[in-house]
DNA sequence: TATTTCACG
DNA sequence: ACGTACGTGAAATAT
């Protein structure tokens, strides 16, 4: 094989970067995310590849000939950020350092260097790797030139590879065609208009078929669909023009000498020297230059000796501040009678030169180390840990007051991520990037280390954001209502959720014969696939097509054919009955402990909006809306001598909406009326309270439901199965009824177009990136999230005020009763039978009190023996 | 691992 | 012309 050259397309990977990674700078406020993204694509590019040869083509940012002639078409192109634009001169002054070669040429795109660069090497018998993120490129690949293109899939990139029998098998068409089809079906992103009317499947139909567009053209009159036959006769000049917009230049002519692209050593003291300032930690190990020494890694230290230990107790004890974390025993497996919790050690931080790690040991043993560091978290000014909720098993003497939960502090900074790892705050906060590869013992000393120097951070920050009472004052107390909730757990009923199983399985069975002889044949009725084959196709069930992947068997899609069709009926009784079955009869029963109780999790990190989540299992979604699944709740049930106390609020999205708005007519229908959906019917549709039909009411209660998603005419439509017409006129007259909820839903957007961000009315923060897009479908989604965030996420406020309120005041009383459950707008309390009068009150009380709004906060209340009995 | 479906608020 | 209601999690199948 002959040697090997890389050439990465250079803005199309900074691009690619930009958008994939977080908002990265250094300590002069430079963006850096999109060149370090580059950098780290490229070194792996590089290692898997070992290549001789390597270069980079750039675009030189005067207009070219090819963007002129589309300018002409469709005005200007879109302007590249300002973050991103300003990294463009640093890739290029580190890649020189690097002494790797830059290919720009005036009045040439990168595409044409490239292609002009991968024919010439290909000529003189070299393999080709080209790296892009465009798919224009694939019209280049052939036996001997591949292309690859970078994709981040759930924040790990994977490289798709693409020689021209890898186009053939996934484009239907070859590269040399793949320039027709881009001519045809057009590309957004390049700026290719392509021919209206004509998407991906038509195009490659015609392409298949044709093999080009003049061809195509030639025999237009034979195309197959008629729509597509006019649009191509229509639109001919927009195709050819198209064709050579998407058209490369693989002979272009500029100067180029290869020997320069060869590659030495990419790792000079020159780009050390950038990489440093640019703060790229984790890639200066690539280096063979030692390393200056890092201040941080310095400072850490392992512990062995029981004497140090003690010193460092003794010292911490006296801090201010103390971070800590604590980490499992990894090598020793933990024998099933162990009394003690056994761990590996704990890491623990208390000055900028003070980080520890101490693995346990003869002395250190478990129980020793867990009580000096709660002696320490007691005595400390604060005591900072990642997921302190967690670390409650260890530690069960925490109070509230002088804990910092650095998870939920990262969550409230910004609650759309998916996780808050140290390693991730450790980067955004102190722009300290961790070695992912270093031993157990550093990894432990930077989390302690992280824990103790982003508290405060993160703290003036939160002050900055208005978010210090919420973080302080609901947040923290809230990690150990949590906490006792799930140690708490609810009883469950194993035997009954047996026999329920049982029962339903019996059904799922008849439900099955019946199907498999209406059908005719058997097949996985689970499946989707199969499911939309036998009735579509098999049965010829006339019902049309949904989803990219083939037909959309769903519930409401099916129920709308269920009159004529006997089996759609089985199958959605079949489907009701496993989805019971198997998430919860059997689901449910897996997770019941020792102690007959079901100990789930609730997570405070999760959500966008400042919900709980509820997991292992999810205990948040257990049925209540049909009955046949509501008799599930029967097996929940409180121990001997204790009865269930279940309280929702109702209404409580509205209340809020009413309150935010000070929409004067529904907060006034709040003050009167108990039925707000008959009211707002009443009101909508002009006509006496007591003579508003089922219909209006109906109707009135979806509206308001879509008020609070962020209403849109198209959703209305679907839910309510009308025109689309005929929601948007919904809409208007509800808007014109409550016309402060029009201003208030419209001044929300506005001010998150403008800030970036929407606040709760304790300040939660949920950022609307969405809004920016120039995407209708993302922005629109955003303008829905900037409507509904503010409303749910209070409603998740004030539940979570009153939850905590209710738990300290039981635990203050020294009652027995305890909190089990939280769905979103519902608290049910086991109550110990003497204490029922006194938990009513509490309960009562701190859920109508939990905020103090303009319109009343009312619960609906009830006790029973089971959770079915008291919802 | 991704997609589809469906349970809840 | 575009193509969705907001927020979750679990199970099953398909890839």
């Amino acid at each position: 094989m002959g040697e090997k050259i890389v050439l990465i397309d250079g803005h199309s990977i900074l691009n690619r970067a930009f958008y994939g990674l977080p908002d990265l700078t250094n300590a002069e406020g430079l963006h850096t995310n999109a060149v370090y993204g580059f950098l780290t694509m490229m070194f792996k590019i590089l290692e898997e590849e070992k290549p001789e040869y390597l270069t980079v083509a750039f675009d030189v940012h005067a207009p070219t000939f090819r963007h002129k002639m589309y300018e002409q078409y469709k005005g200007t192109r879109k302007p590249m950020a300002e973050e991103l634009r300003e990294q463009v001169p640093v890739i290029k002054e580190v890649l020189a350092s690097m002494g790797i070669r830059i290919m720009e040429c005036a009045g040439l795109e990168a595409d044409d260097i490239l292609g002009t660069l991968s024919k010439r090497c290909e000529r003189k018998g070299m393999e080709v790797s080209i790296i892009s993120g465009d798919r224009d490129l694939l019209q280049l690949a052939t036996e001997h030139v591949k292309i690859r293109i970078p994709k981040t899939k759930q924040g790990r990139t994977e490289v798709e590879d693409y020689y021209a029998s890898d186009v053939l098998s996934r484009y239907q068409v070859t590269p040399k065609e793949f320039i027709d089809l881009k001519a045809l079906m057009g590309d957004a992103s390049d700026n290719i208009p392509g021919v209206p009317g004509i998407g991906e499947k038509t195009a490659t139909k015609i392409i298949a078929e044709y093999h080009s567009i003049e061809n195509a053209y030639a025999n237009v009159s034979e195309i197959k669909p008629p729509r597509a036959r006019e649009a191509l006769a229509g639109h001919w000049d927009l195709a050819v023009m198209s064709k050579a917009l998407a058209a490369i230049q693989a002979e272009a002519d500029f100067p180029y000498e290869l020997s320069e692209a060869r590659l030495g050593n990419i790792f000079t003291e020159e780009a050390y020297a950038y990489f440093q300032r640019l703060q790229f930690k984790n890639l200066l190990s690539k280096f063979d230059v030692a390393a200056p020494s890092n201040k941080v890694e310095d400072s850490l230290l392992e512990i062995t000796a029981f004497s140090d230990a003690e010193r460092i107790f003794g010292e911490a004890k006296e801090a201010a501040c103390l971070g800590a974390c604590i980490f499992k025993d990894t090598e020793n497996a933990l024998p099933l009678f162990a009394k003690e919790a056994r761990i590996g050690g704990i890491g623990i931080c208390y000055g900028k030169t003070k980080t520890y790690c101490i693995r346990t040991g003869e002395k250190t043993d478990s129980e020793w180390l867990l009580k000096r560091l709660s002696e320490a978290a007691a005595s400390v000014g604060r005591f900072v840990m990642f997921d302190i909720k967690s670390a409650m098993e260890y530690l069960p003497v925490l109070r509230q007051d002088n804990c910092f939960d650095a998870t939920v502090a990262a969550y409230l900074l910004n609650p759309l991520k998916n996780d808050y790892t140290y390693e991730d705050v450790a980067r955004e906060q102190l722009d300290l990037i961790i070695e992912e590869k270093s031993p157990q013992w550093i990894q432990v000393c930077y989390e302690a280390y992280t824990a103790y120097e982003a508290s405060e951070t993160m703290l003036s920050k939160l002050c900055k954001m208005q978010m210090e009472h919420l973080f302080t004052d609901i947040e923290m107390p809230l990690v150990f209502t949590l906490y006792d909730m799930e140690k708490n757990g609810v009883r469950a009923e194993g035997e009954a959720l047996k026999i329920y199983s049982n029962q339903l399985g019996a059904r799922i069975e008849e439900l099955e014969r019946e199907i498999y002889d209406a059908a005719g044949e058997r097949f996985n009725i689970n499946s989707p696939k199969q499911l939309g084959v036998v009735l579509f196709e098999t049965l010829k069930i006339p019902g049309g097509k949904k989803t990219k992947t083939g037909y959309s068997t769903a519930a409401n899609v099916l129920e709308k054919l269920a009159p004529d069709y006997p089996i759609i009926n089985k199958i959605l009784e079949y489907r009701q009955y496993t989805k019971l079955k198997s998430t919860y009869a059997d689901g449910l029963v897996t997770y019941i402990q020792e102690d007959g109780r079901i100990h789930g999790k609730f997570n405070q990190t999760i959500t966008a909006t400042g919900r709980i989540s509820s997991t292992e299992p999810n205990l948040q979604n257990i049925p209540v809306r049909m009955e046949l699944g509501r008799l599930i709740r029967k097996v929940f049930v409180p121990e001997e001598g204790y009865v269930f106390l279940d309280a929702d609020y109702s209404q409580i999205e509205l209340r809020i909406l009413a309150h935010c708005s000070g929409d004067k007519n529904l907060i006034d229908a709040y003050k009167e009326q108990r039925d707000i959906h008959r009211i707002t019917a009443s009101q909508v549709f002009h006509v006496p309270f007591g003579e508003v039909t089922e219909l209006q009411r109906r109707n009135a209660k979806a509206v308001n439901f879509g008020i609070v998603y962020g209403i849109s005419s198209f959703g209305l439509s679907e839910d309510l199965s009308i025109g689309r017409k005929e929601a948007a006129k919904y809409i208007e007259d509800y808007f014109h009824t409550y016309p402060g909820i029009k201003l208030f839903l419209d001044d929300t957007v506005k001010h998150a177009k403008e800030m970036g961000y929407v606040v709760t009315l304790f300040g939660r923060r949920r950022p609307v990136p969405e809004l920016s897009s120039s995407n209708f479908m993302q922005r629109s989604f955003g303008e829905r999230v900037a409507m509904n965030a503010p409303i749910q996420g209070t409603a998740a406020d004030i539940i979570k005020i009153a939850m905590t309120g209710v738990n300290r005041r039981l635990k203050e009383q020294k009652l027995k009763s305890k909190l089990v459950l939280q769905v979103h707008d519902e608290l049910l309390i086991e109550v110990y039978e003497p204490e029922l009068p006194a938990v009513e009150a509490i309960l009562r009380e701190e859920m109508e009190h939990a905020a103090d709004l303009d319109v009343p906060l009312e619960i609906d209340m009830h006790t029973g023996e089971n959770w079915y009995e008291a919802k």
